[in-house]
DNA sequence: GGCCGTTCAGTGCT
DNA sequence: CAGCACTGAACGGC
């Protein structure tokens, strides 16, 4: 290890800034060097306090305050064993509490002041607290690391500061991948589980290993798969960025961003931290204390214990644990990671959890909670200059949804650019300048293929499935086997081709094998930007794996296209588009005989999109090395195989109001961002 | 290192 | 549909 600096972590030092730092350092080691606190004074020694408790622990009431006086009207509490105990108990915390944040908060401001001086002699203000730890500060050993096979989480504090473009792109990419595989072993077990169901119950009759997303977290923490084990991450988690979904607690725990799969704070122990003091480092915030308030900006949190089985309150908290945690965070200004959880309909769990960026713990206190048990409460606040959180973008575009638009009053131009030709509207959203010219296309929900195309190798075969298509159909065979979509519509794995049924099957229009050919599901928006001219978002939360759109045009034969593209360029090549498919459902750090799916093999693609006339809402999508849009080639209403159709499905949950992206190949003009359609 | 208690999960049944 | 029981995984603490 190289020498650690003192990383000024006092409570009113501000959080260093990503941005004003110079320099290319990925890892700061922090470390505690303030002198350990005096031992803490012992809390029962009498604590002398003027007031009387009444706490009725047999029959608590919600309205009771702690701070009262008896009330003759209740039946006085004689004081049995019970009551005794609980009276004794409820002063000992209080006192506790009250001694450990004086005086701690007292010895705290004496060393600030202190050490202010000491920092100002050697540190640069605009580069304090960057140091660099000599053989982890490359990208590749962070990376291979954090890869280590069952690794017990390190307990190396670190804050990840001053990542480039090309860092962030990187860690994205292998967060990304990560949640790729997560996702896609959680569908496979599940998938496996749905195939054994018959004989797989156990002694009560209850289905075993139902639980997809354990079986996934724990086979990639065999493999190693599990990111950040190796230091323990204060503030942001390189590749996460504020408002990303989640809709497993236990995802949240392989990407790093929060360790516990149930327990709501996670923190450092003292035995782990430099300095004796525990250290929190995330919070989740689910609404599983009924003496949360919660106000986005503002959180009051409430500390963990004192709940029986039933999540009911039924003792009194104490200041021990992670509820210590979070107090000696709070003194030493360290940010904390804040995860909000949601119910949700349409998540596979029933419920969300949004990553909604740094807090600071500002106070602390003890007080009675709505049982009438003490309860140790922290108001958080939210650190400024970070993006919108996710989580009131959740809420904004759920009332743009609802059709609340005095939440967006201005800035529409259409609302619905698509005029009823798809099944939901489509939006056009301009607050920048008066272009409209979104507006000035025919909007085309399915591309326009040669005549010539639909009499090649006619499809005239198609499954008999008269009431939905089963595994082992003709046209499942012609898939190889299996179908492309779970029972949800969910992309298992990319292929090279899909064949989904078509007007030569018998199967219903709801046939679970029609995902890409039944038009929009979500609410999408056409909207001005100042970066990439038009973007498109979606006012829904789509899931990693759902098909979004057709990317349609006209299409055009290379020769035709020779021709057309003398006059202008408003051609779509798509032989160019990055082969993202393939990432899709990629297996192969599980399975050790994973194979890419090469099946059927698709020629190269030889025509072009005219997208000048006709097009539709993907042909606003922007461009992105790092995208969260997918090609997926698939034919259903004809079987000319060079001739597919270009579906777009979602590589990763984009949150609402989150600009979609795709990789149009085109690196070399690559400028930040471009989208091709401006 | 093992065991035990704790923990703002998730599932499916009543 | 809410409450409940059951299973479960990681981790702190001993």
């Amino acid at each position: 290890m190289g020498s650690f600096i003192d990383l000024n972590l006092y409570p009113d030092s501000p959080v260093p800034d990503t941005a004003d730092v110079a320099g290319g350092d990925i890892i700061t080691a922090l470390t505690l060097n303030i002198p350990k606190l005096e031992p803490k004074e012992e809390p029962y020694d009498d604590p002398p306090h003027p007031h009387h408790f009444l706490i009725n622990s047999t029959n608590p009431n919600p309205n009771s305050s702690i701070l009262t006086q008896p009330d003759p009207s209740q039946p006085v509490q004689h004081a049995g064993d019970d009551e005794a105990d609980v009276f004794s108990e409820f002063q000992r915390i209080s006192e506790m509490f009250r001694t450990a944040f004086s005086d701690k908060t007292n010895k705290f401001d004496a060393k600030n002041q202190q050490s202010a001086g000491e920092q100002d002699g050697f540190i640069d203000p605009n580069s304090q607290a960057i140091v660099p730890v000599p053989e982890e500060n490359h990208l590749s050993t962070v990376a291979d690391s954090s890869r280590r096979k069952n690794q017990q989480r390190s307990s190396e504090l670190v804050r990840v500061t001053n990542l480039g473009i090309e860092d962030e792109r990187y860690f994205r990419d292998v967060v990304r991948k990560t949640r790729m595989i997560y996702d896609s072993l959680r569908v496979f077990v599940s998938m496996e589980d749905e195939k054994r169901k018959s004989n797989n119950y156990n002694a009560y009759g209850r289905l075993k290993n139902a639980r997809g997303d354990l079986r996934s977290a724990s086979v990639m923490k065999e493999r190693g798969l599990w990111l950040n084990r190796d230091k323990r991450i204060v503030g942001s988690i390189p590749g996460v960025y504020v408002g990303d979904i989640f809709f497993f607690r236990m995802e949240i725990c392989v990407v790093g961003l929060h360790g516990l799969p149930q327990a709501g704070i996670d923190y450092l122990t003292s035995s782990q931290s430099s300095n004796g003091d525990p250290i929190a480092t995330s919070i989740i915030v689910s609404g599983g204390y009924e003496d949360d308030q919660d106000s986005g900006d503002v959180i009051i949190y409430t500390g963990h214990g004192g709940q029986d089985k039933h999540n009911r309150q039924a003792d009194h908290q104490r200041l021990e644990g992670g509820n210590l945690a979070m107090e000696r965070s709070m003194s030493y200004g360290i940010e904390v990671r804040v995860v909000r959880g949601f119910r949700y309909e349409g998540s596979p769990s029933g419920k969300v959890y949004v990553y909604d960026g740094l807090y600071k713990v500002v106070d602390s206190w003890l007080e009675a909670g709505k049982s009438g048990f003490g309860v140790i409460k922290f108001k958080l606040v939210r650190i400024e200059n970070q993006p919108e959180m996710g989580s009131s973008v959740l809420k904004y575009a759920e009332n743009l949804r609802k059709g609340r638009l005095q939440v967006r009053p201005n800035g529409y131009v259409s609302m619905d650019i698509s005029m009823k030709k798809e099944h939901v509207p489509v939006l056009l959203f301009n607050d920048i300048d008066d272009n409209h010219e979104p507006m000035f296309y025919e909007y085309l929900v399915t591309s326009v293929f040669p005549p010539y195309v639909y009499h090649f190798g006619a499809k005239a075969s198609g499954c008999d499935c008269v009431s939905g298509c089963v595994e082992g159909c003709f046209c499942a065979k012609q898939n190889g086997g299996e179908f492309a979509y779970d029972q949800n519509g969910l992309l298992v794995r990319g292929k090279p081709l899909i064949f989904e049924c078509g007007p030569h099957c018998r199967c219903p229009s709801s046939c679970r094998n029609r995902v890409s050919q039944s038009g929009l599901k979500n609410r999408l928006e056409v909207f001005r930007s100042r970066e990439t001219g038009w973007g498109v978002r979606s006012l829904d939360l789509i899931q990693a794996g759902s098909f979004i759109c057709e990317y349609t045009g006209v299409i055009l034969t290379r020769e035709q296209a020779q021709l057309f593209s003398m006059n202008g360029d408003n051609l779509i090549y798509p032989n160019r588009f990055g082969e993202r498919w393939a990432e899709w459902g990629d297996l192969s750090q599980i399975f050790s005989d994973y194979v890419r799916p090469l099946y059927p093999s698709v020629p190269p693609l030889d025509f072009a999109m005219d997208v000048s006339r006709m097009r539709n809402v993907a042909c606003y999508l922007s461009h992105s090395l790092c995208p969260n849009v997918l090609v997926q080639l698939v034919l259903y209403d004809h079987a000319n195989y060079a001739f597919p159709h270009l579906m777009l499905f979602a590589m990763e949950n984009i949150p609402p109001m989150r600009e979609l992206s795709l990789d149009y190949g085109e690196a070399d003009e690559w400028t930040g961002k471009l989208a091709i359609c401006n």
